[in-house]
DNA sequence: CTGTTAGCGCGTTCAA
DNA sequence: TTGAACGCGCTAACAG
């Protein structure tokens, strides 16, 4: 910087100004010798000290449970994409689902200096982000922590869960198994869970269980399957990684995908065209979940202090082969 | 760090030393006394500020050309993984492909001082690089960059494809199709490419071609499907991306997967198990491949100053049903 | 409009 | 073994 000073003639604070936002101060003379300057010696500024100096660093981080969960990975792009337009970058940090990690990485989001934290993991470590969230704003991106009175963007469970059940019944199928993973106190979980029962309990026509993935999974499917008949039979999962397990399974079952059973999956993954005849999805809206999230972060950053928002985005049905209704 | 000092009766250069590595120099006493005020208040060093003195900020640049695809996702997580391990952090950077995008992210890495780079990129901004190289250790994954001399890690190509091309003979496959996206400067999909020709000379009982996936992409399968008859038809997928377009394609067309036409894909993804009788695969050791990848950037930052080296990891078989054999 | 001065939070000389 | 003083690269307050 100093040489970029001297080159230009001009004392450190005038190209501090000019690399900075108070280029307007500076006249066109002297802002064109530095601008001269700085190309001349391919002058970068070092962020770290702009960071140190201003407690403003441009950097946003993000907390993320399962970096391999698709979702996961179509919500930080969009947040990545928001991020870069408004001049701000993203530090992820990925906790393989283990709270040890994700304290760890608390610390080390701190140690950086963030200015704003978007959390999407299980939040064990609630004192910590209390105490984050003193310094600095939070999002909360589909799941909730409890008594974290902090802003939280995510789809609209119980109309995406309403809208499932609505397809379903239409299409013909009455007994219906909602697959979703351990429900682990993960609160879009447990809304999914709990609206589908109280769903099924308004449709006299529809019967309703519930199943976690786990060890003995593929034999809880073959139980549903050959159970006593109330109707046709459907599965719902209730993300992206239960359709896996659950289209696993039902190959294993030896079933004929989709005619003994239908199947209707939340998130849609690219791959729900290929297997049988297609898996019928209800796709969230990603990108623009991820997008919210950041906007959320940058409107405190600019002095929002008003009471903390929650941001519900609709999902939408896509029909494919899997949810064609039951074949006689 | 002064309150830290001055509740332990200390300096603050003993807090320093505390927290660096010169922890040995102290005497017990006062080592327990820092770490009692530290505990007591909390007290995180600011990273910012150490880097910013010593030029060490313990961070990792990785640069991305496509998060969103599986391969770059899961040797991602394995870099992210051996980081963590040796008390680094991953700052990661999409490009999506754009070579604009990719000029920014190298400046914004270099502006945030991390110590070295690791590329999976097309580099088109080879003078960025060379620039940065001098400055910082630098590995490139999967993809080589023209006259850069670093390391490289990746997937043994020519071994890949020879044992993609032993297999699917043995299965008794004649006539193939190499499908591979968009080769457009990419070095390992020329060196897939290059050598599935080169192979394919070499072997007088096989035929074969080579399609991208592009526009009008499953009209050219319909042609390949439709051919003379060689011999039983097999296609050979040069990454995930490419597997995806093929099935879908396949699908398009009709095609009894997979009876009508064998298919074998380089990269293992979750869902091909799910597809047919199932996608058969040359899995890649991405978690090996991200881990070696850190290891080479961890032994320069350690001094190591050898010629560049290239680590090519073998792929490993999975056989499904799509490469059961041709159905007479 | 511009330059001077004084730190941001820490690591690293030096002496002691 | 410890502490005082200086400076990393930059910005903010003030003075001109």
């Amino acid at each position: 910087m100093l040489d970029v000073a001297e080159r230009a003639g001009v004392s450190k604070a005038s190209v501090s100004r000019f690399i900075g936002e108070d280029r307007d101060l500076l006249s066109d003379e002297i802002a064109r010798r530095i601008e001269q300057a700085i190309a001349e010696l391919g002058y970068r500024p070092n962020q770290m000290a702009r960071g140190l100096k201003r407690g403003r660093t441009r950097l946003i981080g993000m907390l993320v449970a399962d970096i391999r969960n698709p979702y996961s990975i179509a919500v930080m792009h969009g947040v990545e994409t928001a991020c870069r337009r408004h001049g701000y970058s993203l530090v992820v940090c990925n906790t393989d689902r283990d709270d040890e990690q994700e304290r760890q990485h608390l610390a080390l989001l701190r140690a950086y200096n963030i200015e704003g934290l978007i959390v999407n993991t299980l939040g064990h470590h609630r004192d910590e982000l209390l105490e984050l969230h003193q310094e600095m704003p939070l999002v909360l991106v589909d799941r909730k922590v409890d008594r974290l009175d902090s802003d939280l963007v995510g789809l609209d469970n119980p109309a995406a869960v309403d809208m499932a059940l609505d397809h379903l019944e239409q299409r013909g199928y009455r007994d219906l198994l909602l697959v979703t993973e351990p429900v682990d106190g993960t609160s879009s979980r447990i809304e999914r869970v709990e609206r589908f029962n109280a769903s099924i309990e308004q449709r006299p026509a529809l019967r309703g269980a519930v199943v976690e993935t786990s060890d003995r999974f593929a034999a809880r499917i073959e139980t549903f399957l050959a159970g006593p008949d109330y109707g046709p039979k459907a599965l719902f999962c209730a993300n992206g990684v239960a359709a896996l397990a659950t289209t696993q399974a039902l190959r294993e079952l030896g079933c004929n995908l989709f005619d003994d059973v239908g199947l209707l999956a939340l998130d849609d993954l690219d791959w729900y065209p290929l297997v049988g005849s297609g898996i019928s999805a209800l796709a969230q809206p990603t990108t623009e979940i991820g997008a919210s999230a950041f906007d959320c972060l940058l409107k405190r950053l600019r002095g929002d202090s008003g009471p903390a928002r929650t941001l519900d985005f609709p999902a939408r049905l896509i029909e494919r082969g899997s949810t064609r209704g039951p074949q006689r």
